[in-house]
DNA sequence: TTATTCCTTGACGGTTTCTTTACACGGTGT
DNA sequence: ACACCGTGTAAAGAAACCGTCAAGGAATAA
């Protein structure tokens, strides 16, 4: 199974380095340096997956994101060169599947394009979520804390989910909103989010002022211990 | 899951400090004084990380990073004397996961190797700011001095990140007030940075007269050293 | 249909955090 | 020495934030 893997950068000396290693790892590489150019190759080509740099030249790198999405699924790797321009991506949610800051290694590089076409190839995401003392059964729609059964609302369960799926990580209560409706039909007031966590942490058994799963995190919103 | 950290360094004190550190953080520890050795012992014992010094007898740094990573593809964290930007990206280029600059602590080490365990254990990439021992994971939202967790405010959040992301860059008061207001929407006495500065120290264990971290620039502002 | 559960919102109060003000202290220059 | 300026810091009021409750409406099940 030859994968490709289409390289858009314009720095010439980015794609030799990031081709060499992927080409050492048995990937194809196709590279375009422009926008424009990328659109093209990746209908002419149909690469397996992307490798974007955020800052390109006539079209940057979002607008080429939100463009090959409208027309496929293809996994896209981001390239970005500042920490800051994370917080964007996140907040866009435009359909990357995963990204990487510069200065980066292309040995990180490598390993992300495996993990995300690992992920694709299986096509098969994990059936049970486990952190602690929670366990969470996507195909029974079934939650345990310290082995009992809790009965979560649909809303909770997806909350909860988004928690599970990046554990300590913080999210605001406009990512979590993302995580419970994705596609963005509801605009719904971002306090929601409070009762929502309330009340799942009232099935969780989770005291706000001691928390053992669901922290709050001032300012910002809410993490999974 | 012991995780083993093979130690590449010709001076033995460093060894002595490293190890140590590193043993108390649960690590265990084999050390190969020159390249070969190195070479020899990787491939014996199977670290879960390499720490990599630039500058060895008898088999340079870069030469012993690139056949190492002929064989495996095991984390390596180098360990650099100069500064210089060019050495930095050159050891990236050749697939180094990290680097640090001497002078460093062994606790800024000890923080890296952890990163990059946490990394490479869930194959997931961190943004993590790092500046001696300071320590902020921006997904987290999650600081470390000296490895031990300190609880910020937001305001001292996006302070201390503005200093983390240009060290020793002197800030005036206006540049600070607009690191926590990006959107400019308050009018705020620039006073008012001074008393979160002297928050934010007492918070990090710094005394003002003896700055460790951050510094006053009399007449200007403030930088992070 | 009715009954029930679920979601969203607005409001209230307790708590934390932010901002301002005021004063103390020390270095600088006159 | 003196006044002056910039900074450190304590205190207090103002503002923001979060947990919670209750109510109305939407969705779902019976």
């Amino acid at each position: 199974m030859a994968r490709t893997v289409l390289l858009v950068e314009d720095d010439a000396k980015m794609v030799n380095l990031l081709r060499l290693y992927l080409e050492r790892e048995g990937y194809g590489v196709v590279a375009a340096y422009d926008g424009p150019a990328a659109l093209e190759v990746a209908e002419r080509t149909r690469p397996s997956l992307v490798i974007l740099d955020l800052m390109l030249p006539h079209l940057d790198g979002m607008e080429v994101c939100r463009r090959l999405r409208a027309s496929s699924d293809v996994p896209i790797l981001m390239l970005t060169a500042r920490v800051d321009e994370v917080d964007k991506l996140l907040g866009l949610s435009l359909g990357a599947d995963d990204y990487v800051t510069k200065p980066f290694s292309p040995r990180e590089v490598v390993a992300r394009v495996r993990a995300i076409l690992r992920r694709t190839a299986h096509e098969r995401p994990e059936k049970i979520l486990h952190h602690g003392d929670l366990e969470m059964d996507l195909e029974r729609h079934h939650i345990r804390v310290r082995g009992q059964e809790v009965r979560l609302t649909p809303v909770e369960f997806k909350l909860l989910r988004a928690f599970l799926e990046s554990p300590e990580r913080a999210f605001s209560r406009d990512q979590l909103l993302n995580a419970i409706y994705p596609t963005h039909e509801a605009a719904v007031v971002d306090r929601t989010i409070d009762v929502h966590v309330g009340n799942l942490r009232a099935k969780l058994g989770d005291d706000p002022n001691r928390p053992r799963f669901i922290a709050t995190v001032r300012g910002v919103g809410y993490k999974l211990l």
